[in-house]
DNA sequence: TGGCTTTAAGAAAGGGCTTCCACGCAGAAG
DNA sequence: CTTCTGCGTGGAAGCCCTTTCTTAAAGCCA
């Protein structure tokens, strides 16, 4: 059986304090001596107590949680910007609900019900264009959204400029002799989603190599599926057009790997032959050599974070933007040493 | 302002019942007139009013939740498999909350801590091997779990048979002219899951093939990440070793989606120089005229939702298994028209 | 028709928390 | 020394339900 977990009475009782005081410490009302404070602390902590979340959510209604809509590709990704996210929530005592939209069809049950995804306090929404599915463009609920790794002129939000890290890669491998190739990534939710982070860097990058006097013909951009495989695809299509060295612009990290797994197949010398830049700034690239535009994804789940806190605290005013900009990392699959 | 929602004694009171009896028929008691049900009933459309979730998991001590571990890779799989377990449990009035398995270590936050994962009536868990990480092979919680996708002897679990899946595979290619090749996937997490359906997969076929009198050399299993591309990769593969005609094994329906497409760009044609069986039974395979190993994922799912009510109500025996197995379909990708 | 059981439904008592009101007591002001 | 402020605190009321208790009404049998 399980043992029922203590309540605020009992904590309140061993503390010697009424049961308000114990809420107020929860709470962190600034109306308790800190002594007393201490007291009630040392009491949960010596029970085990943990507060029950739905008691909190009915007395007080609020209800401690925030939604959280993710598309389930790109998984590192994702779980960079969780983390991101969490952290700040997790500061305030708030849990995350997660909605991962497995299809089109699932989305919509999420946002057409009376779902889970509203009995929260807020909603984060990593995805892009997804107000497009919707009616009026327009979340069906009045609790704050704020959107991230997204732009709205409704909504807050929290992005990085694609358009820009392309041009930075463009500004960075222009540099090199030889042709330039680009891989642009491309999902069939993409489609429905009107998700066009594929489509931004790789217009970026051609604006920058055509600034800089270079070129980007369609016949160098191969579009994938967001997989290392899909990688080493692109590279081999690369080879049938054109001798070494190739300046490559993967688009995202995972694709980079699939261009470095099968250079080495190939015999083809990264760094030389092969130039290579990644986008995302994933850890493992450190350890692979990859030289890539790291973006500040936990920066910008954090931010987005404490935007929706803010409008579920009250605040009113207009919808804010957070940009935030990549960074270019060098390393020896642009520059060997 | 978001309007207040209704409330129990709103629609008692429309419905001239007290709210003991609105309450009744929200939780289809029996002793309740079908005439006054209908009242009730009527009440609450015209008011629209939904229940308030946390109260009830207050007063109930129930959470009319259960949560669900699920991997985020193979989302078709996923999709489906959640589609069964939710038409069981809407039907129950319990919802899902979903803990997608990011990375190892986020698993563990999920396990280790009273998370929200455990904070419902029970578990859902939806992944092979995941009881490996855990001490004792123990999942820290006094409340009910069933394994799907998964088996075990220590909880309740519905899986489908992939051994034999294999070797139903085995049984209808051996009959073909031709060297015979498989796919195996193989993720990165999977190896931290120890999760060996691939391997089992692969390791059917091999022995059925064996059992009809043919071979299936080591190098003739190409393993490959998830993703069409691998499929790809994997018949230029095979075509690097030898000759058509190629009997395919694709171990997944998206392995083989890569295959059609690398079939169809080398000039191959499918159902008699490149034959190919895929595993899944996606509903999407048809419109491709591709043969596949269907798996009942949607009834799996709901079998383990079943069990999981079950355990939820009190049923105490000893751990049940429920085995499923796969249906072979045959379409033009191994009998042309 | 009387005395019994059965059934339907209202009332009330929780469930664990937040919030508000009121009270005691300290120090400041008169 | 009294009155006033205000902080810190206890406890009651309330959040929206479920469940138990109880009573009223209806059905049954002899």
């Amino acid at each position: 059986m399980a043992k029922r977990k203590p309540t605020i009475h009992e904590v309140a009782h061993l503390a010697k304090v009424g049961i308000g005081t114990v809420s107020r410490v929860l709470n962190n009302h600034p109306s308790v001596r800190s002594e007393t404070r201490e007291r009630v602390l040392a009491a949960m902590s010596s029970l085990g107590y943990s507060p029950n979340p739905h008691a909190r959510r009915v007395a007080g209604g609020r209800s401690y949680t925030v939604s959280l809509i993710l598309p389930v590709i790109s998984t590192e990704f994702y779980n960079r910007l969780l983390e991101g996210i969490e952290q700040v929530l997790s500061e305030e005592r708030y849990e995350i609900a997660l909605f991962p939209i497995f299809s089109p069809q699932r989305l919509r049950r999420y946002l057409e019900s009376r779902s889970l995804a509203y009995q929260t306090d807020g909603l984060l929404v990593a995805s892009q264009g997804l107000a497009h599915l919707l009616p009026d463009q327009k979340f069906p609920t009045e609790r704050p959204v704020v959107l991230v790794d997204a732009h709205s002129t409704r909504y807050d939000s929290a992005y990085v400029d694609n358009y820009l890290g392309g041009r930075m890669a463009a500004a960075h491998l222009a540099q090199f002799p030889g042709a330039h190739f680009a891989i642009q990534m491309q999902e069939e939710l993409d489609e429905v989603m009107r998700n066009t982070v594929g489509q931004e860097r790789v217009a970026g990058f051609r604006d920058g190599l055509e600034q800089a006097g270079r070129k980007l013909p369609k016949a160098h951009v191969f579009k994938s599926r967001f997989s290392a495989e899909g990688g080493r695809l692109a590279l081999q299509h690369f080879m049938r057009q054109s001798k070494p060295p190739y300046n490559i612009f993967a688009g995202a990290d995972l694709l980079a790997l699939g261009v470095l797994e099968e250079a080495e197949r190939q015999g083809l010398e990264v760094g030389e032959e092969v130039r290579l830049l990644g986008f995302d700034g994933h850890p493992w690239t450190e350890a692979r050599g990859l030289s890539t535009l790291a973006q500040p994804i936990e920066d910008m789940g954090a931010e987005a974070a404490r935007l929706l806190l803010d409008r579920i605290r009250g605040y009113k005013g207009s919808p804010r933007a957070r940009r935030f900009e990549p960074t270019l990392i060098i390393r020896q699959s642009t520059q060997p040493c």
